[in-house]
RNA sequence: GCUCGUAUAGUGUAGUGGCCCAUCAUGAAGCCCUCUCGAGGCUUCGACCCGGGUUCAAAUCCCGGUACGAGCACCA
């Protein structure tokens, strides 16, 4: 067999997929993505997954990403207008690119009152006067409502009167689109697709009176802007459900839907927007961007890069299982990035003078990067050099340098044998490395080297891990 | 309760009937390099939820079980 078909012994290589799974039924279109936050606070680390698949399939397939606002919930969690100018510029940050489109839905509800309105007179939808509690036993018993069978000529009276500051009354009245009270999935059940709301919207006021809730909305935009393509987590698969069953009435045909699962991360615990928004008002936090919070202004301060959120997620993949992942994951990502640029910097913690004694170079170069080429920084020592507290009392090797007795004797030039190899800081100036730990921010005094990097930098302290310069000390990045 | 979904090493992930005694990354352990507890290189560890069935052949298809998650809002 070895002479006569040796192909058959051979293992052939196994050959792995990279980056992300082909889109489904592209048929040789141009994808058009959307990702839809909405706008009641600024992006977090959860948002970025739905900014980094959707954009990179865009890019890569030289489609198009939407970033569409969905702020039609002025009750529940209210607009907030900074958000309008901080999720772009998130997401440019994020993505490399800025969105080919930017829909408001606020700014376009004269096409869902349009679309509301074909609804009744097409008779696929109805106003129903029936309260939350009347609706849930109907929903539960498998029969219709009353409301079901008002006529057609009635349901758009009773809509103008939806729309009437003197006539229905928030949870008077709401919109629904006609399925089927008998569908095995209770959540399909004539879902609702408006109510009243009267809270002023900051961006446009009362202009308007009833408004859509989100299966609506984003059914009828996602029709009018072509998306060819709706990537979103399975929590939201129920809504595709609803949603098809209303592009059936219209007679129009449903995007190709893909779903991620579910994402834990253990050090960010459960943080939502609005908890968040509470917190910082009540000073718990010092704003959005606090090295404890999970926000991506956050992390881009701390120094975690977009590409290494990108390759995280990218890496992470479209699966539709639940996972848990540690940060430490990212981190790796984010570590390969920043190392290469990284200049090394001497940091020491709870400092602890230390006299020299003997002959030893007192000022010269050390190298600021092993691996890359770099300015090399300069030392220049008096009597004495600081170390860290913890590596006081021993025999120790201050790293390019001398090795040293516990008394500070100088006893080689060179590395003479195995003794610890510890840093040091000769003159430098008292700073502070703040360390997001949790629900904890610590804060470590030390003498940093001196240097001239800008505020921005992020260096490696040696021994302890990246940091970012900061105005007023460090930032730890990770370890 | 009803409905829907998922299940591969510690953690993620590749894999759609024979290339699989299962991929890659991360993690852990060890070694090399390096005057950092960093980076880089090498080695090792470690998995197809359970039970049936279909088939010459199953991680892959079917059925049942179990576990976990989500939806059943006048939130997104």
């Amino acid at each position: 067999m070895e002479t006569e078909a040796p192909e058959l012994l051979e293992r052939k290589v196994q050959t792995r997929r990279e980056g992300l799974p082909e889109l489904p039924n592209l048929d040789g279109r141009k994808p058009v993505l959307r990702f839809a936050p909405n706008p009641n606070g600024p992006l977090s680390f959860g948002h970025s997954r739905g900014l980094v698949i959707n954009g990179q399939y865009a890019k890569d397939l030289d489609g198009e990403l939407i970033l569409r606002f969905d702020d039609t919930d002025t009750t529940v969690k209210p607009p907030m207008l900074e958000a309008y100018e901080s999720i772009p510029e998130q997401q440019e940050w994020l993505c490399g690119f800025s969105a080919h489109r930017i829909v408001i839905a606020s700014e376009r509800m004269e096409h869902y009152h349009d679309h509301a309105r074909m609804m009744l007179e097409r008779g696929f939808g109805y106003v129903c006067t029936c309260s939350g509690e009347e609706f849930k036993a109907f929903r539960v018993s498998m029969t219709e409502c009353p409301c079901r069978n008002n006529e057609d000529s009635n349901n758009l009276q009773l809509w103008e009167k939806m729309n009437d500051p003197d006539g229905f009354q928030p949870g008077d009245a709401v919109l629904r689109v006609k399925t089927d009270m008998t569908l095995k999935n209770p959540a399909l059940r004539d879902w609702p697709a408006a109510r009243i709301q009267t809270n002023s919207h900051p961006r446009v006021g009362n202009k308007w009176r009833v408004w859509p809730l989100l299966d609506f909305q984003s059914a009828v935009e996602d029709h009018l802007q072509e998306v060819t393509h709706i990537i979103r987590g399975k929590d939201l698969m129920d809504s595709t459900r609803k949603q098809t069953l209303l592009y059936e009435h219209f007679g129009w045909k449903y995007p190709e839907t893909i779903y991620w699962g579910r994402v834990k991360v253990h050090e960010f615990g459960s943080f939502s927007t609005s908890q968040m928004k509470r917190d910082i008002a009540e000073g718990k936090f010092s704003g959005w961007d606090d090295a404890r919070l999970p926000t991506l202004s956050a992390l881009s301060r701390r120094g975690i890069r977009p590409d290494s959120l990108r390759s995280f997620w990218i890496e992470l993949g479209l699966t539709q299982k639940d996972i848990a992942v540690p940060l430490s994951t990212l981190y790796s990502h984010n570590t390969k990035i920043i190392d290469p640029d990284a200049p090394r910097l001497a940091f020491v913690r709870n400092a602890f003078p230390i006299v020299l004694n003997g002959e030893y170079p007192k000022s010269g170069k050390i190298q600021s990067h092993s691996d890359t080429e770099m300015p090399p920084r300069n030392y220049s020592i008096e009597e004495g050099v600081w170390i860290e507290q913890e590596d006081s009392g021993k025999s120790i090797r201050l790293k390019d340098l001398c090795d040293i007795d516990v008394d500070g004797n100088v006893e080689s030039i060179d590395r003479s044998d195995k003794r610890p190899v510890v840093h040091w800081v000769a003159g430098g100036k008292p700073s502070t490395l703040t360390i997001a730990d949790g629900q904890d921010l610590k804060i470590v005094e030390g003498i940093l080297e001196d240097h001239s990097y800008p505020v921005g930098t992020i260096v490696q302290l040696e021994r302890i891990g990246y940091a970012i310069i900061e105005n007023d000390g460090l930032l730890m990045t990770h370890d």
